[in-house]
This record gives structure tokens, sequence and C-alpha cells, in this order.
RNA sequence: GGGCGGUUAGCUCAGUUGGUUAGAGCACAUGCUUGACAUGCAUGAGGCCACUGGUUCGAGUCCAGUACCGCCCA
């Protein structure tokens, strides 16, 4: 393995292009690439990529699914497990048109005047464009997918699949096609789903309306004598077909029967008794459209009432509004008013507060209209979903969604699937001139009408599409190669883990699952992990008309992937929405340049008795000091802590950790202890090796755990450090850390650390992250000893490094008491100090050890241990400062020509008397308790005993100190 | 109308089953060219954990309610 010179900074733009393309080069991103390791008999770990838009450019919301998504794949591949991240485009229908059509509107260009085919060509030019962006700056994010089997919604795969699943849904009854009311966007010309309608509470109005009655003598309507109907929506009086009241509505019982005419159209309508009226809206009297709304055309439905569809396409009044046909509904609206007040049928108009069905897309006020169209029979799809989440075959994180999930799934309505747009797959039914309907999966169509044989010249294919998020729906299996029995499919479906934004928790989520069920008879992924929204900072949500979308290129630009990934990752809480601004990834970047001169450091501490491409070796514990011990044992932890937290998807856990771990335990403290050990000119040849190969372990864990977080540093820093011979060339591939302390079943939650029970267990500690086999090494070798004889080993070797641990923490304190002290005492920093010290017996053996590193972290010149507290008594003398830390005591003698600085040391020691003092009388308080001490549990009285009696130690020294 | 989430240091946020002294980053103050790193080092200041009540030996954490902010569904 190359050792080479480290720049001084990291600079990402140096180094992840080269490491990208080495990662490419070795074939290492699919689970059966060249440079797989993977484990086959290891179970599969699956991430099927939520396609993002080919509408334009990702955002941070994108890159954060990305680095999340690669996370849990990096990690599972370094488990050893093939993992499948399979990336894919999705053509996104209705908002690609939106998109392209914005486009057009610039050209001067509409989708009518370029025609289908045309406007079909360029939208592929459109999106070839944006894939090429959208896929690049997945690579620049780090994003470690399968781009062999990358897959886009519209290819010919996801067309059969697409063909396959509605033919399949048809012939079990699934699908239908009926006429009922949808929502229709008069913007974007075509129907929506109920998911696509944002509802709107908007302050609209409410007018009154006379309708006369039909005189029955003559015929005609009587001038003095009307109903009053109320409406939001007078232009939809052109489509009334009757008048509704309460049965038990006195005001109304004589009406019931009679007849209306409608204004404009000339219509004599019915009135009718229908329980569904509200006595208290408006008059009591409701105007009934049946083809403009839910509750009138049932209504309709009951009475018999014609149902007349006043509206066109666009939005404008049809041919049967008489003289308002061709003008726009708002317009017509208004004339209507204005002719209603005319006539002197205008009666009355008051605010009114109600909600309005608006567009997603374009935001346009949607309209009910009578249409025919095809729909998914949601009810039994539906109960099967929730089968499998109230069952815990498919888990929701955060559980919090599993109540969203099942609210919305218990009420869910049929799916309206058709669509009046261009850019999609188009529906397989066709329709013979007798009203038949066939549906095949054939892309080449029927061969003949399926219900009477007709000739298919005489067939006319269904001109919709489908909703975009049908074929999303197939996404999970139709990667895979659905229909067809792939191998892909027996392999890799279902899949582990489905990562997505919460916000398409119904859209996406759900449909995935009802359809997976539907046609594979099994849920597509065991884990839905939803993440948050990622937010400006100021809470706004990113959009392009906002202006405050960011581009995650500009980021790694100028901070790096691995910066943008470790901010991303550290401010990620399952399901909570974050707000992003510049200050996360500048801390990120300096952790990653922290890490890089760590390195720097290790590489430069070498002994030169360890020849450059020496392989690594374990260190051998009876060479190392207390420090090494202490920052092994940190290591061990740091494995369990970082294990739990993935088996938890508790991701920003994992970063926390290591960030607390590389920077304020190895960095700060082992990394420093080890540079006075390393400087002894004294210090014996295999102790400086041990101490330096400690080292290397710890960075080298460290790298591997961090990897998953930010691939491209560690990946270069890890390429530089000295390798065992059996170590693959590249970290994305190599072996995961285990400690030995944590037990590998214990991990085995989820689906994203189920590493199956396996013999590795065993074998592997010896490789990795244990001590090695001290006795083979002594007689100087550094192979496989006898297993049990390296797990006795490594055992005895743990209760050294936790006992060295437990000694070491308290000498950390001492430091920085002594720190504090001569920095409270107005102590020039710089300055070395004669400091007098009392170690207790426990820590002697410790503090001994570490004796040289304590004196130069502390400035201490000359460090004297003396025997006991009256002897240290007989340096108190004006100008000495006191240290207490724990049950270690010590005075610094500052020279003469220091300030004495006894006033402000004494407030000093004050103000950590009277602060241990109330810690002292809390405990104290809980052990005078009865009921403390016989109801909580005998380790927690226990705790608080000792920490008691440390408090009151504590207290006593302080107090001797102060009133001496 | 129903449901959910948030409220912790000046700011942005952690705090996993209740258990010693509530943490981090940024910002702030003081002092440092420390042979890895000024993208740094050392030290410090800063919290009625929104409010009210309850359960418990013990509540930031559990329960009920209130307020404000936000989201979802209808």
């Amino acid at each position: 393995m190359a050792e080479r010179e480290l720049e001084k900074a990291y600079r990402p733009s140096a180094v992840e292009g080269a490491v990208y393309e080495r990662w490419l080069a070795a074939d290492v991103f699919a689970p059966d690439g060249a440079g797989s390791r993977a484990d086959a008999s290891k179970p599969p770990f699956v991430i099927i990529q939520p396609p993002p838009n080919v509408t334009g450019s990702l955002h941070l919301g994108h890159a954060q699914r990305t680095a999340v998504e690669d996370l849990m794949i990096r990690h599972a591949r370094m488990q050893g497990r093939p993992a499948l991240f399979l990336p894919g485009l999705d053509h996104a229908s209705i908002a690609a048109q939106v998109v392209l059509d914005g486009i057009l509107a610039r050209e001067g260009e509409t989708r009518a005047s370029l025609g289908r085919d045309r406007y079909l060509e360029r939208m592929h030019e459109f999106v070839e464009r944006t894939r090429g962006v959208i896929l690049g700056q997945q690579r620049r994010v780090g994003a470690s997918a399968d781009w062999g089997r990358l897959r886009f919604t519209m290819d010919e795969g996801s067309a059969r699949a697409v063909r396959h699943a509605f033919a399949a849904l048809y012939r079990d009854g699934l699908a239908y096609r009926t006429e009922a009311l949808i929502n229709w966007c008069p913007t974007c010309r075509t129907s929506l789903s109920d998911l696509e309608v944002i509802a709107t509470p908007t302050t609209g109005t409410i007018w009154s309306v006379r309708y006369h009655l039909i005189d029955e003598s003559t015929g005609a309507p009587d001038p003095d004598s009307w109903i009053s109907v109320a409406t939001t929506r007078p232009e939809t009086i052109l489509g009334d077909t009757g008048v509704a009241v309460h049965p038990d509505d006195v005001r109304y019982a004589a009406l019931v029967g009679r007849e209306v005419r409608i204004p404009f159209v000339e219509r004599d309508v019915p009135i009718v008794a229908d329980e569904s009226v509200d006595r208290a809206f408006g008059s009591g009297a409701v105007k009934v459209t049946p083809a403009h709304d839910a509750t009138d055309l049932e209504t309709g439905r009951r009475h018999g009432l014609a149902s007349i569809d006043v509206m066109a396409d666009d939005g404008t009044i049809n041919e049967r509004g008489g003289a308002y046909a061709g003008l726009d509904r708002f317009a017509a609206r208004t004339r209507i008013l204005d002719d209603l007040v005319a006539q002197g049928d205008f009666a009355d108009a008051r605010p009114h507060e109600m909600v309005l069905g608006r567009c997603q897309r374009s935001d346009d006020i949607v309209e009910p209209r009578l249409k025919t169209q095809w729909f998914i029979r949601t009810a039994p799809l539906a109960e099967r979903a929730l089968e499998v989440t109230r069952s815990g075959r498919t888990t929701i994180l955060p559980e919090r969604f599993e109540k969203v999930w099942e609210h919305w799934l218990t009420g869910i309505r049929d799916w309206n699937v058709s669509r009046q747009l261009w850019w999609g797959h188009r529906i397989p039914a066709w329709y013979c001139p007798d009203g038949h309907i066939t549906v095949t999966e054939l892309e080449e169509g029927p061969a003949a009408c399926g219900s009477c044989g007709c000739d298919p010249s005489q067939l006319r294919q269904d001109p919709d599409i489908f909703d975009t998020w049908f074929s999303s729906g197939l996404w999970p299996f139709s990667t895979l190669g659905w229909p067809d029995a792939t191998d892909d499919l027996a392999r890799y479906y279902p899949g582990s883990v489905m990562e997505t934004g919460y916000d398409i928790i119904f859209f996406w989520v759900a449909r995935m699952v009802m359809l997976g069920l539907a046609l594979l008879d099994e849920a597509p992924f065991a884990t839905v992990y939803l993440s948050g929204l990622i937010r400006d900072p100021y809470g706004r949500k990113m959009s392009k008309t906002t202006g405050n979308v960011v581009d995650p290129l500009e980021i790694i630009d100028s901070m790096g992937a691995d910066a943008l990934r470790f901010a991303l990752i550290h401010g990620a809480t399952p399901g909570l929405d974050q707000k992003f601004g510049a200050a996360r990834v500048e801390n990120a970047r300096n952790f990653v340049n922290k890490l890089w001169n760590a390195t720097r450091y290790v590489l430069g501490a070498r002994p030169v008795s360890i020849p450059p491409g020496t392989s690594r070796q374990a260190p051998n514990p009876a060479h190392l000091g207390p420090g090494e011990l202490w920052i092994r044992s940190r290591r061990a932890a740091t494995i369990d802590a970082v294990d739990g937290a993935m088996a938890e998807f508790q991701f920003a856990e994992v970063t926390r950790s290591l960030y607390e771990a590389i920077w304020s335990e190895f960095c700060d403290w082992g990394i420093e202890l080890s540079k006075v050990r390393l400087s002894d000119v004294d210090l014996p040849g295999p102790e400086r090796e041990a101490t330096w190969w400690t080292l290397v372990e710890t960075l080298d864990t460290y790298l591997r755990l961090l990897h998953p977080v930010m691939p491209f540093v560690t990946e270069e820093l890890w390429g530089s450090l000295p390798h065992e011979s059996d170590d693959p060339s590249l970290l994305m591939v190599a072996t995961w850390p285990r400690s030995d302390a944590g037990d590998p079943a214990a991990m085995d939650a989820g689906g994203i650390d189920s590493d199956a029970i396996d013999a590795a267990a065993v074998e592997a500690g010896a490789s990795d992250s244990d001590a090695g086999d001290p006795a083979a090494m002594d007689a100087g070798g550094i192979g496989s000893g006898a297993i049990d004889a390296a797990a006795v080993e490594a055992g005895a070797s743990d209760v050294e490094s936790e006992r060295a641990s437990a000694m070491v923490g308290p000498l950390i304190d001492f430091v920085r008491a002594a720190r504090n002290a001569r920095a409270e005492g107005g102590l020039e920093a710089s300055a070395w100090l004669g400091l007098r010290v009392v170690v207790p017996a426990h820590l002697s053996e410790a503090f001994e050890g570490l004796r040289p590193a304590i004196a130069r972290l502390a400035r201490a010149r000359p460090l004297e241990v003396v025997g006991s507290r009256a002897e240290l008594a007989e340096s108190d003398a004006p100008g000495t400062i006191a240290v207490i830390s724990g049950d270690i005591e010590a005075r610094i003698i500052p020279s003469a020509n220091q300030a004495a600085a006894g006033d402000r040391d004494r407030e000093r020691l004050e103000k950590e008397l009277a602060e241990a003092e109330g810690f002292l009388a809390g405990a104290n308080g809980r052990l005078a308790n009865t009921q403390f001490m016989t109801k909580a549990p005998p380790e927690v009285v226990a705790g608080a005993l000792a920490r008691a009696e440390e408090l009151a130690e504590l207290v006593r020294r302080l107090r001797a100190h102060l009133e001496a």
C-alpha cells in the first residue's frame, strides 16, 4: 500500500472525482460486480432508489435522500452482504408536461401547435438533458448505485410492467371503467386523483338566486312566486336539473313535486325532497347540478335527474350553456350575476368560508366533472396493505406514521388513473364500435375485440395515459424485470428498505405496497424509512417559485461532498424536517479536515523501525501505555455505539458518536498522549511500535465506520494507511469493524443489520477489532494462533483496557482542572509552572505511565509527586494555586515573576465548592429518602451512594483548603 | 372538524426504553503561530427543558390539559 504525503489541508476537489473513478473502475457498486466482495450466503440488502423526476435538477432534499440511502448501502456492503442500490428516473408525466409547456410557451408554441408526436419528441430531448444533469449530481454526491441497472419509468421494461399490471388488475376486477365525478384541472386539461387536489380554505361568496315556480295552469314561470336557492358557483346554474329541499322542511313541503324554471337555459326542473339537504344552509333549498358536484350527483341519481356537463376541457362554458357558451367559467359567473340582477332574480350575496380544491401543479381551481374513466378498486388492496403493517411484516419508521397510514388506507377511495396527457404510458384498453372493452398486455394491442371478435382495425385505443404514480407503484419490481421471472426478481424482491420523504407516503409508498401485494403477493420492502424535508434557513419549503432552491453541486464545489453528506445526515431526525444553513456544512467540512490532519499526523509519526509498506499489525497489548489502552477501549465502545445506532436507523446518532470519538477523544487526547510518548527518545522500540500500531488501528477503524457517511475522504485516507495483507485495495469493500464486546446477534434488528449469526463472528475478530494474538506475536509471528487462545487473550486485553480506561478518565479530568485553574488564575498560558500533586493509590499506576504526558498537557515543570496531603499543604503559600479534581489534589507553583492570583483562586474554589455542595445535598437527600432506598433498583442506589461519597470527599477537600 | 408533530443555551438542533451534574455545533468572551490541523488549540460564560396539573422514590423523558407554531386528512 502506497504511503504518500498528504497536503496540509484537505481539498475535496482534488480527491473526489478520482476516487469515484477508482470505484467505477473496480466495479464495486453492483452486488455482482467484478470487484464485489459480497458473501452470497448472506441475505442481500436492497434499496430501490426513489426515482427523481426528470423535470430538472436535484435539490438538497434529493442529496439528503441519496446520502441516507447510500449510507445504508455502503454499511451493508461492508458487512459483506450483497448490496443492491438500484437507481432510476421518473418521467413525472404531469410535472414534466408543466415544465415543458412552460419552455414551449417561451418559444411561442403550445402542446396543440406541435401535435402529439412532435411534442413527445421535444419531451425526449428535454429528458435526455435533465437525465444527464441528475445522474451527474448523484455521482458527485457519491451514490454507490449500480448504474448498470439504471431504470427509467418510460423505458420498455417499465412499459411492459404497466401493461401487464393493468391487464392483471382488469382480469381480477380491480381495474374498471366508469362514468364518475372526477377532478378536472382546466389549466393542465386533465383529470387528477384526489391526492393531487389540494383542499384550500377560502373565503368565497354565497349568492342567493330566485328560481320561479312554473304556473301549473299556464306552464310558464310565475313572476310572483319563486324559491330561493343558494350557490357558490352561479355558473353551474346552467347545468341545474333540479331543486332539492329536506322532506321534513315545512317551509317547502307544499312545493315538492312542482317545477321551477332555470334561468337563461329556460329549463323546467322538479323540486325534489331529499334527506341530504341541510335545512340550515342558505334558504334550505338547494339547486342540483349532478354533473358538477358530488352531493348533487347522488341526489340526482336518487331522483332520476339528468346530468348536464356545461363545461369544456379548458374551463370555458360549452355549447350547453346557451348565451354563455365560450366564456371562461369566471367570466360567465360575473355575467350571470349581472344578468340575474338585471332581471330581478338576484336576492342576496354573503361571504362564505369554504374549501376550494386546487391543482397541485398549476394551482388552478379544480372543477368536478362527470367523465368516463379508468379506476383502480382500492378497498381490497388497502385491506392487504393494512394487514402487512399491522402484522409487522412491513415496518414504517418513524412509527407514528403507521397511524397516518392506517387512517388513509381505511378511508381510501378508488383511484382514478386516467390522465388526458401525452407524456406517459398509454392505457392498454381498446374499444370496439359496440362499446366492448378489450384490455391486453400485448404491445401491439388485441388481435380482435375480446367480446364480439370484431376486427382490430375497428378498435380504438383509449387516448389517455396512466397517472404517473401507476408506473411508480410498480417500481420495486418492474425495475427487477417483472413480469418476467428474472434472477434479479427472485434474488432482490422484496427489498430491504424504502427510503423516501413522508410527503409521498400515500402517493407512492401506499401504492407500491398495494400493487406489490396485488401482483406479487408480497409487500415490496421490509422497512419504510421516512425522511424529513430539507427546508431553507427560514423553515420554508425549498421551491423553484420561492427561489430558495440550493443546488447540491454548489455546496460540493466549495465544501466537498463528504461535508455535505455529513451535515445532511447529522441533521436528519427521521420524519422531522431540518432547516439547512451553511454553518452546518462548514462544521462538517472542519471535521473532514480534522480527520485528514489526524491521518497526516499518524503517517508522520511512523517509527523508523517500521519501514514504509509494512503490513498492518495489531498492537501488542503488553507494550502499551495507559493512554493506548484507553483509546483502544474507546474504539471498541464507539464500534458498539455505531452498530447500535445503525440497527435503529439512528443515522444522526452515528455521526454524533463518530464526531465525538474522533475529535474529542482520539484527536484531543489519544493523539496528544501519543505525541509525548513517541517523542520520548528513551522509549523502547516495541513500545514505540505498539503505540503507533494503536494509532493506525484506531484510525483504520474510524475510517471504516465513517466511510458510509463520508465515502470520499475516508477512501482516500484509508488508502494511505498500512493494511493487513488480506485487505482489499478499496475501503469501500473492506470489512465492517467488530467490537469483541458487541454481540452481533443482538444487532440483528430491522433489515439493516441482519448479518446472520455466522462463524465469521468468531474468526473475524482476530483480524479486525481485537487485540490480535499477543502470544503469537511475542513469538515473532502475526499469524493465526489457535482461535480459542486468541479469544481468551482478547478477553484479557479487554479487561486491561477497561481498567486503564477507568483510570485515564480521572487523569484527563485532572489535566482539565489544572488548565482551568491556570486560566482562571490569569497565569500566562505558555509558562511552564511547577506542579506538586498527590495521587491516590488506585490511580498511581496510570499516573506514572502518563506522567510525562500529564506534565506536558498541564504545562507543568517540574511535576513533582508528593506522598501525602500533609506534605502538599506545606507547599501552600501566597500565590500558589490549588487544583482539586476528584480525589487528586495539587498545587500550581507560579514562578516569582508570575502575578499572584490568590483572590481569584479563592473565588474559583468557592464556586467549585458551592457547586459540589449543591450536588451533594441532592445526593444526600436521595439517600435520606427511605422510599428511594427501598424502591429504587439496587444498582441505582449503589450509584447514588458512590456518587455521594465522591462528592463528600470533594467538598471536604475544597473546604479544608479554603479554611487553611 | 379529525389526526400528527414541534416548543430544550442568543441561533440551529441532539437527548433511544424515566435514574447520577441536560449536551453539541454556530455565535459570544479570554488567551494561544503548541512540529497533524487557525478549517486549529486551551479556558469560560450562557438553560424555571413553553405553561398547568398528575403518576412515580425519582420526570426534559410517561399521562391529562392549555398556549403558540407547523404539517396531514376531510
